[in-house]
DNA sequence: TTCTCAATTTCGTGG
DNA sequence: CCACGAAGTTGAGAA
């Protein structure tokens, strides 16, 4: 990792500094008093306070307040920068064409520039929930019901994506969904699309909701519909994949 | 803003500035070689890069790559820390209850720690898109259908907040609903939920979907939920705006 | 490019 | 604390 930062950076390094990291590509940090004026699908705007900005290698535009995950204003990668010096004032703009936006930081104060040229060429591996519970269905499709068989996978319909398709004991065609988290009226009405489409073509079809807990007004709507729910939480999942020997986690975590 | 920075420190000094850092509930920004195991949710894996930590003052916690907007590991506002050297690497856990979750960052390296607080008292003015519709649909009712009138500019049903009640030249009600964006099939079974439950009292209520498109499925949809689609874009609405002379973005902007 | 859906969504608001 | 819906959602994957 090369780079540098300079502490309380006047006005002209500081310039210097942002036109040469944005310019080479380089992850550029800086700590002041900013302001922030956004406009383009929306409209923001945001008096002077002490933030974080981030600019990444990709054009990336990050500004942080000091609380909240998430940024306050930001721009997306592939992003085209003005940086320049107004009435003593350093201001970075931050131009995105398609969907036209534009974002324009003020800095009152600079406390804080750094230029860094970071490497990072590990893969990311992500295990989602739904990923986990699908899994541990299709090798044990009796975790929702017995005498279930997977058909399909996935299927695509017209209404969407289902996440498997069944038959049951009896041989009538199942649509199951699953739900990692509390299963909403949206995943009931989700789940009626599909089915309904497919009752279409044969009424007898059924649909089962799998999810570890049901909201009132789902279970609700989902019995007007004719529609089941059965419980089941990733936990458990994770238990039955572990158990025939599939990994679902990456190994050694947390061992301490 | 008080705070400091070390460059390339010792693993004790830098061990020494994540503790205070974080138990003062300060910024902490880190620049190192690391890796994250993440497991919660969902279950994740990155091997040692060079990358961006920060811990906000609310316990918030981010860890970036060289690209993209978001995060590659996080976790939220309240999390509890827990920092230690083993084996030569600096280690930092991250731990959420409800839902349970993990990140344990590992450091191989560590080249820039930096401990700030920072002030930041500004209030963020947000205008969306939708907003910025149904400010001007209120002013001329008429950009959706001539002879509408606005009875409530918002009404809560049991299946959610209606955006528009009205009546038409007819009397007859009407449910307006407002997509800045392309309206989806959701769009229409959210639509439908509220106007479903107002035929129930009065079989003569309309619902009227206005946005600047709308995909096939979903007006074919529409159509057979006896629901109606209105064009209308968002920069049009701004436009009218304008020449009643609202104001829609923050003033003085990008006069350079 | 456009569309469709998932996300460790996050975030606010109302009950 | 739970439920619900919006977001400048972002991002990935398919048509």
């Amino acid at each position: 990792m090369t780079g540098f930062i300079i502490q309380n950076p006047t006005l002209e390094q500081c310039l210097k500094a942002v036109k040469m990291g944005i310019g080479a590509r380089r992850l550029l940090i800086m700590l002041g008093e900013l302001r922030v004026d956004y406009f383009g699908r929306g409209s923001s705007e945001l008096d002077y306070g002490e933030r974080l900005l981030i600019v990444k290698s990709d054009g990336s535009l990050l500004i942080h307040r000091p609380t909240n995950v998430e940024p306050v204003n930001w721009q997306p990668p592939g992003s085209l920068y003005r940086a320049y010096v107004k009435r003593g004032l350093l201001v970075l703009e931050a131009y995105r064409k398609r969907p036209e936006e534009r974002v324009k930081v003020t800095f009152r104060r600079v406390s804080l520039v750094g230029v860094y040229h970071l490497k990072d060429e590990a893969e990311f591996k992500l295990y989602t929930a739904e990923e986990i519970m699908k899994k541990a269905f299709i090798k044990r499709p009796d975790l929702v019901e017995k005498g279930l068989r997977v058909v399909l996978e996935e299927k695509r319909l017209r209404a969407g994506l289902v996440d498997c398709f069944c038959v049951d004991s009896s041989n009538r065609p199942v649509v199951v969904e699953f739900k990692k988290d509390r299963a909403s009226v949206e995943a009931v009405e989700q789940l009626s699309r599909y089915v309904d489409e497919l009752r279409r073509g044969n009424p007898e079809v059924r649909g089962i909701l799998v999810a570890p807990s049901i909201t009132r007004e789902a279970l609700e709507r989902a019995r007007s519909l004719n529609l089941e729910y059965r419980r089941l939480d990733v936990r458990s999942c994770i238990r039955v994949l572990e158990s025939i020997g599939e990994s679902v986690k990456p190994l050694e975590y947390f061992e301490g």
